[in-house]
DNA sequence: TATTGTTATACTCTATAACTATA
DNA sequence: TATAGTTATAGAGTATAACAATA
């Protein structure tokens, strides 16, 4: 438990702070599937680890409000990404599961955005890869807080 | 300069790539400035570190188009956070400086910035947050290349 | 002719409020 | 009465295209 009493943590703070939001602009720029926005891509991969979700909880895990995750899910099962069934316990509930499509729409990105990311990457020294190789895994956590 | 084959490589790119996206869309509500979006403020901390800039660069170095600086350059002159005074030598450009009142208010955020952030990473453990302390300065400079 | 910045316009994403259906 | 999801609407932020002024 960091007191974050530092001048250096408070320098951390802005730095990921800043960096994150410029990471993010470009990222939206940089995406790999012309046709999917950065939280349709989110939410296909939060599927992948999680198998399957209701809308309410992918709203609750993106971060996003329950109408705009209504909106995600549809345009995502208009892709054939994903598919919607009735809850078997909670007829008010659904069920959202990822199509065989989405996971090899996953697989294809992810050496696209390997590609991308490896572009800025090569730039670093392998220490600072290290370290944000460390790194990216708390972040997650962070994200998921 | 890694070389980016291993899986644990791919699998820190789609970690770093997730939870910038999930962070940034957070960091946009927990805005300490209401009146401020998340752009101008980083602006702001741009004109901090680099003193003067023209709205071009300003543009290039937080990856907008020039229309949309245009749009942001007014929006912190009208809130009385920046300046806008003619290029010296070049009669088409335009210097931008931060005032006072900005100097200020980036202080006060500051603070508010290291509150809410607190709040997330105290549920870290000090190893962690070592870890994402040493990642923050090469995120940014990863966000500038 | 190229470049800087602006104006006009449209699009994408997300939010809030009001509504429906089920618990 | 409370909860899950949807519909309708509005707002914020950014982009593209066309334009003006200067180099």
């Amino acid at each position: 438990m960091p007191d974050l009493s530092h001048g250096d943590d408070a320098a951390a703070v802005n730095a990921l702070r800043s960096a994150v939001m410029r990471l993010s602009r470009r990222l939206k720029h940089q995406r790999v599937d012309e046709s999917l926005s950065p939280t349709e891509m989110s939410v296909l991969g939060t599927l992948a680890r999680c198998g399957t979700a209701t809308p309410g909880e992918l709203a609750r895990k993106e971060h996003v409000q329950p109408p705009s995750m209504t909106r995600i899910v549809a345009l995502l099962e208009a892709k054939g990404l994903v598919r919607l069934e009735p809850h078997p316990e909670d007829r008010r509930q659904k069920v959202v599961t990822q199509t065989e499509q989405a996971e090899a729409m996953l697989e294809e990105s992810r050496r696209k955005r390997n590609a991308w990311l490896a572009g800025l990457v090569v730039e670093l020294d392998e220490e600072e890869w290290a370290k944000l190789r460390e790194a990216a895994p708390i972040l997650e956590k962070l994200a998921h807080l």
